[in-house]
RNA sequence: GGGAUCUUAGCUCAGCUGGGAGAGCAUCUGCCUUACAAGCAGGGGGUCAUAGGUUCGAGCCCUAUAGGUCCCACCA
């Protein structure tokens, strides 16, 4: 039997409990089943080194909000779950526990123990955020979840790598690439970020050979000037141009390098002659290979200056800065030094300042691969929401360059190449091979570097779904259909996926990108570690509930834009689920007493009824095309709105009276429509709080027999009804609605208290707007303190003196005769004149325009017609009105 | 340097293809009305950044300007 439900909304007592039973009953698992549709969200693999902070909460909520959505229309939905292994992220984590044991380097126990630990440190923490997410309410298919170093996702990634390396898209070379000194591993452009710093410019003089005299060149990074092959100016320059060709002496080094020629020089920055170091600046890189010049490398891996750097050697970068700069200006080479801020490339991870350096590194080619993820996106075959989101990722797509995907980092997939031990050619496999493919020689080794975290992260549309093997589920459901995700990552992950799938399946990875924004903290910050401002979802949800803070995280808020956390919202959002708890509550305690019919004879419906199934009708027709757009922010607004005003503010109240009397024959009509229409709000709201959602369709399963499902995450999404719109019903409690805000209205700024009743007198000359008020007299008792009701045909017997409310079609008279303060009464029947006269002048003003009479559609004009007789006659009332109190 | 985006009520933000300025919070007034005070009813508060333009009509479209945020590129 039913039990009285608490009196506000707990969550605790419901989340746990109600999550639980999902997963239990496995309402969360897709089946491959080719009589229904499939409609397939790919999670985003959080890190597994990852705790659930803001960006997850919203970016799982928008997810778990479509997926619950369509999988109630019917679809066979699929949230497909897993984590990615996150080398960087994790590598460091493990060495920071290697060191509380007092293992200072990973090198002292080596690849094998140190991979042993990593595995076991996954195995502890890896599942950590995946228990988080659930805490969320997210509906992913567990049974599903998949990791980017599991089997199947490590096949994936050495056949993609061979397919690459056959056609001749990965290769081995020797370039300029990013370097971390801390974390001593390659990394690529996107992971670079740069900032502005205050440094300076350093100008020295660099000695000519075989004359007086020297060049100056200026530069922000002395030290790389150990490594200087050239000197070059622009050949356009008149200052410069007798000195191509000759030799400068590189100071410090005692080295004799070329002076060059090369427009990327710009003659009006700086001194118009730069320093050439090949092995150490990408542009450097580029003038050095167009002039044959040599690379020098001074640096080791940890940015220290290397054997090259002759008696700076040992010395890190920025100490032989300053050793340098002292030694120049002893030499009086240095010619002044100016303040200068400038970018400067920083690791994303660990915001160690990158190096530039020559290395052997493997890259994948893009020039190729990345033209079907341009063409994909450009001719709508995969589309960003919002729209404008297509420009960002059109232009990293135009202006990639090589993808450096080796890293040197032990945490990750191991690259398939071998080298052989004789021969030293490579030999690229799938499976560790049996010897060299050139030579036949049986001694083997493999290639020390692990493939950039992203390689795998970019198959994981296709991977997790079973790729390379061809399975029923990659069959059919893929292409996946919306993946969704934050700006921030359009490059590192969502292109990588894309033109990954068009090379490797053919085939787009997803239709749609829904692209959020950040959450930031109340003033707009970003929420970081190191400035403390981050909010715990966990603790949110722990105050406040899982719904709150997912309705707090769409409401209001339009795609792609960044917003703001506010406690104040995610109360006012826990305050919506107490309203919904309480409606409820009232609802069920009312059912409860009564039996219950599965359908309803039309003819007890009142006009109540008839209005809030139309309005019901409508929500559901617009919530519905809402989602479908992705418009998840609106359409809850709408729900919200619908749920609060209309249903509670207005229908609740209408219907009590009929709750009430055990006489009224329309009773069970009530109790149908208030049954009805809660289910149905339910399961709209469903998809954003889905909790308190279920807990009340269960109660309310279990109190009045519903038949449909034993959960409401698995019952059907409701569907537009036209014979539910009952127009000219609707347009009567229109009405109503505006006759009780006229009186409320009144009462209340004439300070009239509820405890005293009044004598309402509706007078209206149309037969059928008495009609509709002659019906519904008891509303004027229950929600606007009428004692009796009156509706009249005129006039007569009404003192003038009465406080009256003019509405379309009618008139209200209430006679406070003691209370009414007749200076106030022409105040606010001006403001109303006045009010009226406004749009009196915009209708009449549209409708008197032959453009909008000939152009605008015949509806628009009726409506138009039809506003400028309403106000016309209520104009004309409220002028009566005036004119009596104008007399007096 | 290129690009995106924002500027709407005291605060945070909605406002779809141009046609009566909205919400939440805050504030003021009155209510413990038997679902809910995490509530109910009512009120105040906006020349929609500025200047032009297109249009019968602009918060919305176009141009320019100012200010903010972000991304990319980068001159050593």
């Amino acid at each position: 039997m039913y039990k009285e439900l608490a009196k506000t909304y707990d969550p605790k007592q419901i989340e746990e409990k109600q999550y639980k039973k999902w997963e239990e009953k496995k309402y969360f698992h897709a089946e491959v089943d080719r009589s229904k549709k499939p409609f397939t969200i790919v999670i985003p693999p959080p890190n597994i080194t990852g705790q659930l902070h803001m960006g997850h909460a919203l970016d799982n909520t928008l997810q778990d909000i479509l997926i619950r959505f369509k999988r109630m229309q019917g679809y066979n939905a699929l949230w497909q779950p897993g984590t990615d292994h996150a080398s960087i992220a994790t590598e460091v984590k493990i060495i920071e526990q290697m060191r509380k044991e007092g293992i200072e380097r990973k090198e002292d126990i080596g690849r094998e123990a140190f991979l042993v630990r990593a595995w076991k440190w996954k195995e502890e923490y890896g599942g950590r955020i995946i228990s988080q997410l659930k805490k969320l309410g997210s509906s992913c298919d567990w049974d599903r979840e998949r990791f980017t170093m599991d089997e199947g996702c490590s096949e994936a990634v050495n056949e993609v790598f061979v397919r690459l390396y056959e056609k001749g898209y990965i290769y081995k070379g020797s370039k300029i690439i990013n370097w971390c000194p801390v974390c001593k591993t390659s990394i690529s452009d996107a992971e670079v970020e740069y900032e502005e710093k205050a440094g300076h410019f350093w100008h020295i003089k660099y000695p000519i050979v075989g004359e007086d005299g020297f060049v100056e060149i200026a530069t922000t990074r002395p030290e790389t000037m150990l490594g200087d092959t050239a000197v070059a100016v622009n050949p356009e320059d008149e200052r410069y141009k007798h000195l191509i060709g000759k030799k400068v002496l590189l100071p410090l080094v005692n080295r004799e390098i070329p002076i060059i020629a090369d427009s990327y020089v710009d003659m009006e920055f700086g001194t118009g002659v730069v320093k050439i170091t090949p092995a150490h600046d990408p542009n450097d890189f580029e003038v050095g290979k167009r002039h044959n010049l040599p690379e020098i490398n001074v640096m080791n891996d940890d940015a220290s200056i290397n054997e090259n750097g002759g008696k700076y050697a040992g010395l890190d970068r920025y100490e032989a800065r300053k050793a340098i700069v002292n030694e120049l200006k002893e030499l009086g080479l240095l010619v002044k030094v100016e303040d200068h801020t400038h970018n400067v490339g920083t690791h994303d991870r660990c915001e160690t300042v990158v190096e530039p350096l020559i290395k052997q590194q493997w890259f994948v080619r893009m020039d190729e691969l990345i033209k079907p993820a341009i063409e994909g996106v450009r001719n709508g075959d995969i589309r960003f929401v919002p729209e404008r989101f297509d420009k960002i990722y059109f232009n990293w797509a135009e202006n990639i360059r090589d993808w450096c995907i080796s890293r040197q980092l032990w945490w990750g997939h191991r690259i398939p190449a071998w080298y052989c031990d004789k021969c030293g050619e490579i030999t690229v496999s799938r499976q560790e091979p049996d010897s060299c493919c050139k030579c036949g020689h049986k001694q083997l080794t493999q290639d020390e570097d692990t493939l950039d975290t992203w390689f795998s992260s970019a198959l994981w549309p296709f991977s997790t779904l079973g790729w390379p093997n061809q399975t029923q589920e990659l069959d059919y459901f893929f292409p996946t259909d919306v993946l969704v995700t934050g700006y921030d990552i359009i490059f590192f992950w969502v292109l990588r996926m894309v033109f990954s799938s068009y090379e490797q399946m053919g085939k787009k990875p997803f239709s749609t990108v829904l692209i959020h924004g950040l959450v930031r903290d109340s003033q707009g910050r970003k929420m970081s570690k190191s400035l403390g401002n981050g909010i715990d979802p966990l603790e949110v949800i722990d105050k406040y509930g899982a719904d709150a803070l997912r309705l707090s995280l769409v409401m209001g808020n339009a795609p792609g834009n960044d917003m703001r956390f506010y406690w104040e919202r995610v109360e006012a959002c826990r305050n919506f689920a107490n309203k919904v708890w309480n409606a409820s509550r009232f609802i069920m305690m009312n059912l409860e007493k009564a039996e219950l019919t599965e359908s309803i004879d039309e003819s007890l419906l009142t006009i109540a009824d008839k209005w809030i199934l139309s309005r019901m009708n409508l929500l559901i027709k617009e919530a519905t095309e809402k989602l479908e757009d992705l418009d998840l922010g609106i359409a809850v607004q709408k729900i919200y709105d619908f749920i609060w005003e209309e249903f509670c503010d207005w229908y609740i109240e209408m219907v009590k009276p009929r709750l009430y009397s055990d006489t009224d024959e329309t009773k069970s009509a009530a109790l149908w429509t208030l049954r009805y229409v809660l289910v149905n709000s339910l399961k709209l709201l469903h998809p954003y709080m889905p909790f308190v959602t279920e807990e009340i369709y269960c109660t309310l399963a279990e109190l009045s027999g519903l038949k449909e499902a034993e959960s409401i995450m698995i019952s059907s999404w409701p569907e537009y009804k036209a014979e539910y719109d009952y127009m000219a019903e609707s347009e009567a409690v229109e009405l109503i609605k505006e006759a009780v805000k006229g009186i409320r209205n009144i009462r209340s700024e004439m300070n009239v208290p509820p405890s005293r009743k009044a004598t309402v007198i509706v007078v209206s000359d149309n037969e059928k707007v008495r009609n509709i008020f002659e019906d519904s007299k008891v509303f004027f008792a229950t929600l606007a303190f009428a004692s009796e009701v009156h509706i009249q045909s005129d006039k007569a017997g009404i003192s003038e003196d009465a406080v009256s409310a003019v509405i379309p079609g009618a008139v209200i008279y209430m006679p406070f005769a003691d209370l009414v303060d007749i200076d106030k009464e022409i105040e606010r029947l001006k403001k109303e004149k006045e009010r009226l006269e406004a749009e009196l002048a915009r209708v009449n003003g549209m409708l008197s325009n032959p453009n909008f009479v000939n152009k605008a559609p015949e509806s628009k004009i009726a409506e138009e017609r039809a506003k400028l007789e309403k106000y016309t006659d209520m104009m004309r009332q409220v002028t009566e009105r005036l004119e009596y109190f104008s007399k007096q």
